[in-house]
DNA sequence: AGCACGCCGACT
DNA sequence: GTCGGCGTGCTC
């Protein structure tokens, strides 16, 4: 570039600062960049910067020269601009940044931007400058609402719910000297929300702030309103993808700036920059969402861990049904556990609540319709129980895990079924706006009148979703009102509000629903849930399938009778046709540990977590040959430094093959030493870059590293 | 990732 | 003769 003298260092620019800005791990911008600056700047500061032809937004890492001096001074391009009146993010915050990057394998550059408000991204100086100027009034006005309306002493208004002997004791424990995460394991309806609010309002107390972090935020509307309530005088937010991009700036400054007090949010408020952190909270840790799915695919759960610990601030995990992997860290070493971190259990109901009795119904022992006759929908002794339900005025919750009229089409005449042109996997026969859906890439299609192959009239739909079982269920209990509630019926803003409402008005007698159903809403007058296909995950290839279902059903189960008068006969049945499996057999007794223990050990026998850690490399190709010739190489590449420690697995196609005619194929590797894994991942990554870019022209299309995959 | 530069086919 | 395809390479 030409020794330019902008009027932007009219004398010598004499500081130097490493500035870190968006790239992605290929790109070769591993650290920061060093520029030029008239003073000094300090480290956490947002600035925007040149980079190429354009102009960047970044953050100032470190302030000293300590950054190599590869470049002189002369090759160095100044600041472009700084965002004033932006406080710089904190070291802690930057720490906790540099540890995910390196953990999950992406450049600093990636993290660090990705996890600021997309808005802040944009905004140049003087834009900032307005942006900065209506959040003081909108602060100030607020605050002034504040003082006049509600004195400082929250909490005194209402009064607060009597604590049981076990949320009593939870609570005595959380103030104990440790700096050890706490598990907190509490059935459903023990009221783990309750320990959490207290544990909140005593970092309020301290003047702290705390931050919440939920799995997805609009299946808890009922979690967001109690801790509104129960904060009346305090200023909370919301930090979650659904806002729009100027709430999410604004949110996330209040956080930044200790005006919120306490933050609610997803995944993605983990990095959630607050300077009076006093306590993180992970209802439900064990849910899947946690995890990021593409891009830098972090464990909110894990960074939150790290993150305490970095800050010293307790963080409570809380769970019905924890991951095994925080099940194992809190079981005591004599147990065989690690005894990371403090287990406090909560078994009982509050209220004196029963959890429902839990009715294994043998599909082997189920005679067989006659001939002619087709099966009813669901066993006839469910039927029946449902049946009388309907006629005490109580309500019933089926649930079936795939939405859809019926999986998948199929000519009688020529054997055609409705593959997906692009995927492969089967397209989903809709019936309500009759249509062919791929449920992978998207692509739809009107369903033809005849099969396409071959003319034939004749094409049936072959098993059943959440519609045709409610048009089923609607044929044999023609006195049922029925409801459903999944992907398709949510997708229509305002819909699930609706469908809840009216189930909670008593207007449905049988509600139909995917797994979304199951999780965190309270259903006062459900005295009946019926899994009616829960077996898929009992064979599945994942080897946390079952634990996923286990807690799916617990939670499921956790639906019906939370009335202490309704409890009393609530049921949980499940149609199986394997009803000895030990599954079941520890969800009859609502006995996670014994589940748990039987799944650690088949965990251990097999070298999966807790006891290995384990990375994924994943593929993505014109051809299955392309994605699987770069895994090959890459392995042939690092098997030396694998050595003895590291396991790299053969490269296999991933369970779906094929999506957006994208071919996909995946190798994993394993390890007993997670600091070995990390640290191999560390090395092979540049030589993995290096054969990227020599396979691009052979077809490969993507690559990334998974670290700790969820799914495999 | 952007966004250049750069060297080969079908249009005003 | 130019507009534009996306292959290769760089960004302090």
């Amino acid at each position: 570039m030409p020794p330019s003298h902008s009027d932007h260092q009219p004398q010598v620019a004499s500081c130097r600062v490493g500035v870190v800005v968006e790239a992605p791990q290929h790109s070769g911008l591993l650290g920061p960049l060093d520029y030029l600056c008239p003073e000094p700047l300090a480290a956490g500061t947002v600035v925007r910067v040149p980079l190429g032809r354009r102009v960047v937004t970044g953050v100032v890492w470190d302030d000293g020269d300590t950054s190599s001096e590869a470049l002189a001074d002369a090759q160095l391009k100044p600041v472009a601009e700084v965002l004033h009146g932006l406080p710089p993010l904190s070291a802690a915050w930057r720490q906790l940044i540099q540890f995910a990057a390196g953990y999950y394998q992406r450049s600093l550059g990636e993290m660090t931007l990705m996890v600021l408000p997309p808005e802040l991204r944009q905004l140049d100086e003087t834009q900032w400058g307005r942006r900065l100027k209506r959040l003081d009034k909108a602060v100030a006005k607020d605050v002034g609402k504040e003082d006049g309306e509600c004195a400082r002493d929250s909490g005194s208004a209402q009064a607060l719910p009597e604590l049981t002997e076990q949320q009593a004791q939870a609570l005595a424990a959380l103030v104990g000297p440790t700096d050890k995460p706490f598990l907190l394991w509490g059935s459903t309806g023990s009221g783990k929300t309750e320990v959490y609010l207290r544990q909140a309002q005593r970092a309020l107390d301290a003047g702290q702030q705390v931050l919440m972090m939920v799995p997805e935020i609009n299946l808890t509307p009922q979690l967001e309103e109690r801790v509104a309530a129960r904060f009346a005088g305090r200023r909370i937010v919301s930090l979650h993808s659904g806002l729009t991009p100027a709430q999410r700036l604004r949110n996330w400054l209040m956080a930044h700036t200790g005006h919120a007090d306490l933050v609610l949010g997803t995944r993605l408020s983990v990095f959630a920059s607050m300077p009076r952190l006093g306590l993180i909270v992970v209802d439900e840790e064990h849910d899947p969402s946690y995890k990021q799915q593409d891009g830098a695919r972090y464990s909110a759960r894990d960074l939150a861990v790290y993150r305490a610990r970095l800050e010293k601030v307790p963080v409570v995990l809380g769970s019905a049904t924890p991951s095994l992997e925080s099940w194992y860290n809190a079981l005591p070493t004599a147990e065989g556990g690690a005894g990371r971190y403090v287990r406090l259990a909560m078994p009982a109901r509050v209220g004196d609540g029963i959890m429902p009795t839990v009715r294994v119904l043998d599909l082997t022992r189920v005679p067989k319709p006659l001939p002619g006759r087709s099966a009813p929908p669901l066993a006839e002794e469910l039927l029946q129980a449902i049946a009388q339900r309907i006629e005490r005025g109580e309500q019933s919750l089926v649930l079936l895990n795939r939405r859809g009229y019926a999986p998948v089409l199929h000519c009688s005449d020529c054997g055609w079924k409705s593959g997906c042109p692009h995927c492969s996997a089967w397209r989903v026969f809709h019936k309500v706006d009759r249509t062919l859906r791929c449920h992978h890439c998207g692509f739809t299609e009107r369903v033809p009148q005849a099969c396409p192959d071959c003319g034939n009239q004749d094409i049936a739909p072959v098993g059943r979703g959440t519609e045709r079982l409610e048009e089923q269920l609607a044929e044999v209990l023609p006195q049922a009102r029925i409801g459903r509630i999944d992907a398709d019926v949510t997708k229509h803003k305002g819909a699930l509000e609706a469908q809840l409402a009216s189930v909670h008005a008593g207007e449905v007698d049988v509600l139909v629903g995917t797994q979304m159903v199951a999780k965190g809403h309270d259903f006062r007058r459900i005295t009946l849930v019926a899994a009616v296909n829960p077996d898929a995950a009992l064979f599945a290839s994942d080897f946390r399938a079952a634990e996923r279902q286990f807690a799916l059903l617990m939670q499921a189960a956790g639906r019906a009778g939370r009335d202490a008068q309704v409890a009393g006969h609530s049921e949980m049945w499940i149609q199986t046709w394997h009803p000895t499996h030990p599954l079941y057999a520890a969800l009859r007794r609502y006995d996670y540990a014994a589940f748990a223990a039987q799944q650690l050990r088949e965990r251990e026998m097999a070298s999966l977590p807790p006891y290995a850690s384990l990375a994924m490399l994943r593929a993505e190709g014109k051809t299955q040959e392309a994605a699987q010739h770069f895994l090959n190489r890459a392995a042939e590449l690092t098997q030396d430094l694998a050595g003895e420690a590291i396991v790299l697995y053969p490269p296999v196609p991933t369970p779906i093959q094929r999506v957006a005619n994208v071919e996909r194929a995946q190798m994993m590797i394993e390890s007993a030493n997670r600091l070995a894994l990390q640290r191999f991942l560390q090395s092979a990554q540049a030589l993995w870059l290096d054969e990227a870019q020599k396979n691009r022209r052979s077809g490969l299309i993507r690559w990334a590293v998974d670290v700790d995959p969820l799914a495999i």
